[in-house]
DNA sequence: CGCCTCATTGACCTAGTTCAATTTGGGTGG
DNA sequence: CCACCCAAATTGAACTAGGTCAATGAGGCG
């Protein structure tokens, strides 16, 4: 499992065996949380960051009314909290919404790693800025994206990176979260999430039900989301 | 003048003198912009990094349907697109708010000086993620607060920031933008931005006139705004 | 002086919220 | 296998934050 993660990085990140090799020695350590569990806490010193490698998770927050949220969904493949490195100490949280693993990697690995082969050093930081990229795009959905249009963009967004890791299956994928999550991270009630999703399965663009999103025609969503996967930088890398 | 960023900078991330010097020595190219340039275009590949010396710009987006999305302000002493080191080709524009003047720094100096002194590689992966940072206090910002709220805090944020650079007049600071701009910052239209600033003039918290924001008492906005500095991480490093 | 951009205000409209039920479906104990 | 339970989904009705449209001021500058 973690061989055909590490495998799917490599092709994705342009790695080298001998980087891969160089990972996979220092990443042996893994983690196992259960739903609500938090993986990473805001404000503590870290001192290794996470390779999720089974399970959803996400970047969250709360404000001091109480009210949570969500910046960011975790997939399997992902360095939940590889920003931990330059950082040390997160601004927000990783809470577990399934049951997850991760595996560590040490920060001290990390500038081993680095200092003997600054050109990983680059990958690791270019995958940290996709993140970033990822959170300009939900802005601009927050900022300028309504209703229907919103829940349909991230169901795209969704489905391309799931893709990417081997987690769709044909016009369908695996999405196992609750409409209260859906709403925490699309800035929306419960219940207008619940609207907007109606909406989306009456147009016959997309439906979720049971955990499961179906996206029968992924062209027309995309339009009607005005979606462009460029800002996931999902093209291999040449450098 | 750069002389003076270097220094600011110099402290905050805990640069050495020769870590300065390394700097400085390759950065003497200077470019200058007008308001409404574009400083660093989306989509295409980058060669150089710039440092923001003087003038405000700011990343947007812009929607098919035309609409834009401010996603950052950026003020003297900003790495505009350092992140286009990693990333290669950004998936967004900096465009001048004002008069610019940027230094370059070619990428292929950046590598040099990483693979020469790996620590300052990290430094500088640090900076770009201060600005993801960012980016995700401000999805809660539109996810979760509203109205004035979401404008004081935007208001604290540039306070804090601009303290930093020197570019602060006691309770005051120059915020050289339009309400139609900070209305595409904001996510609000210009109309709702213009009464949420007499809201906060008339709670007596903060005015923006003439270009200029002044907070009588920085500590009852932060309040009103919920406001926490922590994510700015602008406590000086100690790695 | 006159123009043009930006700020301001009022009146009306709508997307999204709030409150309050009701339904559905999966899990669990008897 | 059924009865029950509980979390999650769904729906309706009333309300409000924020948007839209339209008009008026106010400052800067050629």
């Amino acid at each position: 499992m973690i061989e055909k993660l590490i495998a799917t990085i490599q092709e994705r990140y342009a790695f080298s065996e001998e980087d891969a090799n160089m990972l996979r020695a220092r990443m042996t350590e893994t983690l196992e949380f259960k739903p609500g569990d938090i993986i990473v806490p805001e404000g503590e010193e870290i001192s290794y960051s996470s390779l999720l490698v089974e399970g959803f998770s996400c970047r969250s927050k709360y404000t001091t009314e109480g009210s949570r949220q969500i910046m960011q969904f975790n997939i399997p493949g992902d360095f939940v909290d590889l920003h931990s490195y330059p950082l040390e100490v997160l601004d927000h949280s990783i809470t577990a919404l399934t049951d997850c693993r991760i595996v560590k990697l040490q920060h001290r690995d990390i500038t081993q790693i680095i200092d003997s082969n600054p050109r990983l050093g680059r990958i690791l930081w270019f995958a940290t800025m996709v993140d970033a990229s990822m959170h300009r795009e939900w802005l601009v959905c927050f900022g300028a994206r309504a209703g229907a249009m919103r829940v349909a963009h991230l169901f795209c967004e969704m489905f391309y990176r799931l893709q990417v890791v081997g987690l769709t299956q044909g016009k369908s994928y695996r999405f196992p979260i609750t409409q209260a999550d859906l709403a925490q991270a699309l800035g929306f009630t419960t219940i207008h999430v619940n609207r907007m999703l109606r909406e989306l399965r009456d147009e016959g663009l997309a439906t979720f039900r049971s955990k499961e999103v179906e996206i029968p025609d992924l062209k027309a969503l995309e339009g009607r989301a005005d979606f462009d996967p460029a800002y996931l930088y999902l093209e291999p890398r040449h450098q």
